[in-house]
DNA sequence: ATACAACCTGTAGTTACTACAGATACAAGG
DNA sequence: CCTTGTATCTGTAGTAACTACAGGTTGTAT
């Protein structure tokens, strides 16, 4: 009927597209319980952790790092988790989201300008040499 | 009167706001010249070192990899360069971050989202974990 | 029995630094 | 000249989050 019981890792990396050597690695790092093993030691997963998975799998979509899906998790498995926590480390989160776009919002100008000066013609002479050269070093 | 001709990597550190271990860096990998040294074996750094330090300090606070600016740097060393050919790598730079500010943008709304969601009482149950655990697991 | 895919472990490479440890060098004061 | 203290030297290893092997074993289908 449904999904077998127990799947291999490669079963279990398509279904979540996650790497095979990256779902050993989270195994590694403690996020992913070590599964049961065959006779032969293959490991053998579950339907929890096909959810567990998926779960590390779209918290790192979303940005948050390994250090912060840890404590997500700790949370969750301590099963002494309010809302509160869980919305303030998500906001915390999104404020940090925020400030990298501006960032990046920000060196998009300052390239768009330093390119708009640029003739774009076979000279060997540019504006856009000369602004990397000397952004900064401008006497007053 | 100006500045002397010859500084020892702790000034230029100053000078440019760039890590003594980060200037070594890259002399290590070919994007800033060895300088001549002292007898002792202290590196010796002229106005050129800083001029070519302050050109990567500045493509690498615009997002430009290593990579890129070596690309950079070989079209200028080589004074073969065209204003087009670095006014390409520059807009193309831009599209590539352009896009980084588009994910970043998705990721931040879905934050928000589903955090929106969630009361933030103290009650272990979150509709924000629930998120986690159980989007693109939803059947049809 | 045999082929072949899937899986195993362990190590090293990636990017752009940063942080040591342990040894010299240099500059100033006495 | 000697000492102190800071600056610098080399070389190695650690960071984040994987990815990519190499070389060997297991599972499965015929």
């Amino acid at each position: 009927m449904g999904t077998p019981p127990h799947v291999g890792i490669g079963a279990l990396s398509e279904q979540t597209g996650v790497k095979i050597e990256t779902i050993r690695y989270y195994e590694r790092e403690g996020l992913l319980p070590s599964p049961p093993r065959t006779s032969g030691g293959h490991r053998s997963y579950s339907e929890d952790h096909l959810k567990r998975l998926t779960f590390i799998r779209r918290s790192r979509e979303l940005g948050f790092s390994m250090a912060e899906i840890r404590e997500l998790l700790a949370l969750v498995d301590g099963g002494s988790y309010t809302c509160g926590e869980i919305k303030a480390l998500t906001l915390d989160h999104a404020q940090s989201v925020r400030s990298k776009i501006t960032d990046l919002q920000r060196m998009e100008k300052m390239l768009v300008e330093i390119a708009s000066g640029c003739a774009g013609g076979t000279v060997p002479d540019c504006p856009i040499i000369d602004a990397l050269l000397d952004l900064n070093v401008e006497p007053g």
